[in-house]
Order: C-alpha cells, then structure tokens, then sequence
DNA sequence: AGGTCGACCTGGCAGC
DNA sequence: TGCTGCCAGGTCGACC
C-alpha cells in the first residue's frame, strides 16, 4: 500500500476539497472490500452524514462524519486508491463509489482488493488502532521511545521497523530507505544496536518520511493520490526495487534479500 | 510472548 | 501465443 507518505498525500488533497460536504450515495461494484456488516447497512449509516475532518493514524484514513460519533475509515491496503472525479468513472478495479454533495465522485479502487473500508463509532474498537505505535513526525515520537522498543527486541532491525507497533506508518519501501540513510544493516539484530545507531536510524526515519511526503509519496506501481496522480519519491529512492543497481554512496551493487517473507533491498558495502 | 508463516486477491512479467 | 510460476507498497490469525 501507500505507506504513510502517500496516505498523507491523500488526507491533505481532500481535506482541502471535501469538508463540509454531504455523502449522497454509495454506489457499490465490488462488496468484497465491506468485510464486518452488510453492505446495505454499511450504505444506511452514510447516507446523509457531512464530512467534518480527515485523519491519518499510521497507514489509515479516518473520515470524521457528523452526526457524531461515526468515522468512515479506509485501509487502503496494498493496491487501494482514493480519487476524487467530476464524472463516474468505472474501471475494472473500482469498487465503491461516493456521491458527494458538490458534485464529486469519491471512487475506491482496489486491484487485489485487500483494502477494508468500515464504519465505527469508537476507533478503538479496532485492532489496528488499539495496537499502533507513534506517530513518526509527531512531538510524541522520540529517540528515548525509539531506543526502549528497539532494544528489547532481538529480530532484524527491518522487521522491527514494520512492526506497526514499533512505530505507526512504515512500510517495505520507507524501511529500506530508512536504513539506507542511516547506513544499518537491515539483518542487524535490533537489540544490538549502539546508542549512536539508533540516534541516526531516528533521525534517518524523520528524514525521509518528511522529504516524501513533501513529494508526495512515492509511485512504485498503482499508488496514485487523490488526483488520479503519481508521486515524485521514486525519484529520490536509493535502494527499493534496485537489486544490481549501483549504490549511489558507494557504487556496490544492492543486494536484494528475504526477511520474514518480504524482500529487502540494501547495500553491503555501506549498510554496516 | 516474540516471532514467523500463510492467507487474503488480482494482474504483470519473465522464462520456456 | 500461451502456459506456469513468481512477485507486488499490508494486516491478521494460527502456530511454534
């Protein structure tokens, strides 16, 4: 999925383009993406409400609706996509679509549909919520909460970075970046790292997730932000996806490999 | 209890 | 051309 660059990419566009307005129809294609309720019932409980605010917590959007308390919240997964249109456009991976009081079209499309879309009244009744780690650029993430959960685990650093509870919103292509900039071998076990270490891996993390989303997140296949458009990180990526490629710091060839079931890409000759 | 693995899906691409 | 197998940005539940 869109990793937290490109689902903030997401928030801002509509935030700036659909508050205040009122959900008219839900136009269903696909019902597979309505998992916990009917999608009569999913369609019952939208109708009418206004949208007041969008959230972002880790790789979810919240919709906030009123009347309260109901958020709207969608996990675009994988291959979800939010795109805001003047006209309905049916394409073979739209699955929902939203008819908005000023005339837009709201369409969810989801290649492998693994996207959730849900209605709740209490985010903590979610899972995801009640389990997620801090925010990555907030005042709350700090070096201290970053060291005392890095050093009580013993895994690879790389899959203590996608431990959603490590740290909310980092997906495949930001840990591999994230460590590339911070020269670290992602099969370092985590609790070894050095206090100096960790102090470059936080600021490695603030670093490149603050530079891709003033890009507007990255494009590596089907992501595409509100407007139907790719994000320019891929053009600022050293190692994702560049197995063979020339390392741009020490021109060795990236390495790809397998951890926990999903590739690494890294450099060894200057990921130590 | 921490950690890994398969399942959930579709489509694109490499190799034969 | 057409088949097969592999791969893909995430999350959860089952299992060791």
């Amino acid at each position: 999925m869109p990793e937290l660059p490109e689902v903030e990419t997401i928030r801002r566009d509509l935030n700036r383009q659909i508050l205040n307005y009122t959900i008219q129809d839900v136009r269903f294609f696909d019902t597979r993406v309505i998992r916990d309720i009917s999608p009569q019932a999913f369609r019952k409980i939208l109708l009418g409400r206004t949208i007041d605010q969008i959230h972002r917590r880790g790789k979810a959007l919240i919709f906030q609706l009123n009347p309260k308390p109901v958020f709207f919240v969608v996990q675009l997964m994988m291959t979800g996509q939010l795109v805001l249109r003047k006209k309905m456009r049916r394409e073979p991976a739209t699955k929902v679509v939203f008819v908005l009081s000023n005339g837009r079209y709201l369409h969810y499309n989801d290649q492998r549909v693994f996207g959730r879309l849900q209605v709740v009244a209490d985010l903590e009744t979610m899972k995801y919520f009640r389990n997620l780690g801090p925010e990555p650029l907030s005042k709350g993430f700090t070096a201290q909460k970053l060291a005392e959960f890095v050093r009580t685990r013993r895994r690879a650093i790389k899959n203590v970075l996608l431990d959603h509870t490590t740290v909310a919103g980092i997906g495949n292509i930001y840990a591999a970046e994230i460590l590339f900039a911070a020269g670290i071998d992602p099969r370092r076990p985590a609790a070894g790292l050095e206090s100096r270490e960790i102090s470059r891996l936080y600021r490695a993390i603030k670093q490149i997730l603050r530079q891709a989303v003033s890009l507007r997140g990255s494009s590596v296949n089907t992501y595409r932000d509100a407007a139907g458009q790719k994000g320019s990180f891929i053009n600022y990526i050293k190692v994702y996806d560049r197995t063979g490629q020339a390392c741009p710091r020490c021109h060795n060839p990236v390495s790809r490999i397998v951890q926990a079931g999903r590739s690494t890409f890294f450099c060894e000759g200057c990921q130590k």
